[in-house]
DNA sequence: CATGAATGAGCCTTCATTCAT
DNA sequence: TATGAATGAAGGCTCATTCAT
């Protein structure tokens, strides 16, 4: 069962016994290893079904031909609510996966790329039109700080439970939305001396 | 010694074994069980540390009478260069205090609470002027976005060395503070059609 | 199937599971269990089986009312000519038979004393008609040293491959009936002053 | 302790556990794993040193300017003697060294060929004044024999304890240098007609 | 009857932790 | 005081052995 996602977010990977694994589970410790392998790899397992999962939930909201705004949108206000729905899954990936150090370190942090394509991909298309496009890889740094900021703003989310998906999702558009837009336009922040 | 931070955030908590550490340390284990008590408490002592480092030198970055974002971004510029100086520290605060499962788990990350306090009180302080000042604790979220995109930024950072921690910097203060500036001045983003 | 002679040949007892032993018997495991009962007891019944096909290979060869030097070699010519043909068969008896230290061990070693005695019978019978006729447990020893000496030089054989099976075996007779005959003629070696 | 000796003789290679071992040595686990390192690493170690006392009894007592049979005499005294004074050392030596098959099999059985080769070179050595002398690795055949008759006189005797070292040596002296000084000195053995 | 699926028990190995010197 | 030496406790993994189908 691949309710193993469960114990080692309780616990971690390390303090995560596959014994413990293997009750939670409800099956003997010797069924774990002949259908999942070893630990390393029943690890590696449960972050890629998680990882998969997480990456269509975004994806499938992402589609269709709405503006790029919209789709970020779309893709914010799915990405806070299938974490909030699957919070084991999200401590899995977010707090266990990116600490690793093992063969398989690659694997483990590449649905974060994925999700930078993706946002760098949208802030590129919104550009299309105005006064200087600009390539996607000019992107990333800007689809980096995003996702950081979503990620973050989730982990801060579990302690202040008070809000909404769609009200934290809201409140990113506006901080960095806005932020992009105005960069878009030529408005710019110089050191000595900004706007506000 | 604390030079145990190098072996931590070389091997991870696990994978670093008191031999290791005292070996490094030129030290004998017993020392270290003498002065820092057991191996939780070492990677505590540690990341307390490190932790103090950290907000020391991005707190005597955004002192003085200098305006908000000019503060902001001396913050910015202190917190990419201090971390781009100690990787290893950063490795240590970043990597592998927020995945321990421990006792101590809520010092692990009191440091992030403070950096983000840091932060809400600057964009709080920015808002004094304008047309609706908003509490600190409103610009919280605002705040851990920010923070989650400078931390996201720096992980990005050491697979693509070559950016300038004063480049990220401003790229960060662009999106954001612009953003915010639209934000305080009442232009914003609605679901339905966003501006650019 | 008691091609399981095979797999405990190729890996040694302990390292031949019963899964593939099942699997390249063509069977499943159960039938195993089923048929041949614990592994100890499979592993006993191949040794009975082996041990019985060796003994009759021997036994076949020296039998009729030949001379019992002539026996002897035809005995010894049959050993090293079964042996050769039943490389698995001889591994099994010789080198893990040998080892096992289970309840059974009495019986793993059974076809040994059988061919000793077979050998010791022929020398007695061979001191028939000399000066001093001698028992057949006087001489055990000798019978035991030649069974012992065959054994030996079929290990050897296999790394020297250059050898045939019946110059191997008159080497045997040559070294050993040539000894045993001076011996019976009353000519020995002393302690302090062989003869060469 | 090297006293793993006697667990490995008495239980064989796998069922003998470490726990075994290290209670019977009187030290606890982790202490065989620091000295000895694995379990495969013990029992070499174990075999190489038993293996070289051994050696060193039987080329002890071969050594001085003897003439060959005397200090084949000597050899094979020694060997009795050695080997009863050290059942354990023999029986791992003898019955588990040459079952493992291990990364170090070629190691295990060793001692064996330098045995051999001692062997040999007396035989040769024997040769030297007859009508036609012969090379060492002539003689080989015939050591690997006297070796295995030997081997097997040993075993022979835990069973019938009742006989002497001295009294065996000298059966396996009469049984083979005397035919071995028949066939140096051209009496040997046909196919369709023994001499006694 | 024959088997796929399941498990209890145990082994090798390691490491945080502590005495005796 | 500082340390070399020692260990209790556990964890990952395997395998002989048996049910339910």
């Amino acid at each position: 069962m691949d309710a193993a996602v469960e114990v080692f977010a309780a616990h971690g990977f390390h303090q995560a016994s596959m014994d413990e694994i293997s009750d939670t589970a409800g099956v003997s410790k010797p069924m774990l290893y002949a259908y999942l392998g070893s630990k390393d790899e029943l690890f590696l397992a449960c972050v890629r079904r998680e990882a998969a999962q997480l990456i269509a939930a975004i994806s499938g909201a992402t589609g269709g031909d709405l503006s790029p705004d919209e789709q970020l949108w779309h893709g914010l206000r799915s990405f806070f609510a299938h974490v909030s729905e699957n919070r084991a899954s999200w401590t899995l990936l977010h707090r266990l996966a990116n600490t690793r150090e093992n063969p398989y370190s690659g694997e483990m942090t590449e649905w974060r790329e994925q999700a930078v394509e993706l946002i760098a991909g949208l802030l590129a298309q919104a550009t299309t039109g105005a006064a200087q496009p600009v390539q996607t890889d000019q992107m990333r740094p800007f689809a980096v700080a995003l996702a950081g900021a979503s990620e973050s703003l989730v982990d801060w989310w579990s302690l202040h439970p008070d809000h909404t998906a769609d009200g934290l999702a809201k409140r990113l558009m506006n901080l960095v939305w806005m932020g992009f837009g105005d960069l878009v336009e030529g408005r710019s922040w110089e050191p000595s001396g900004g706007r506000p």
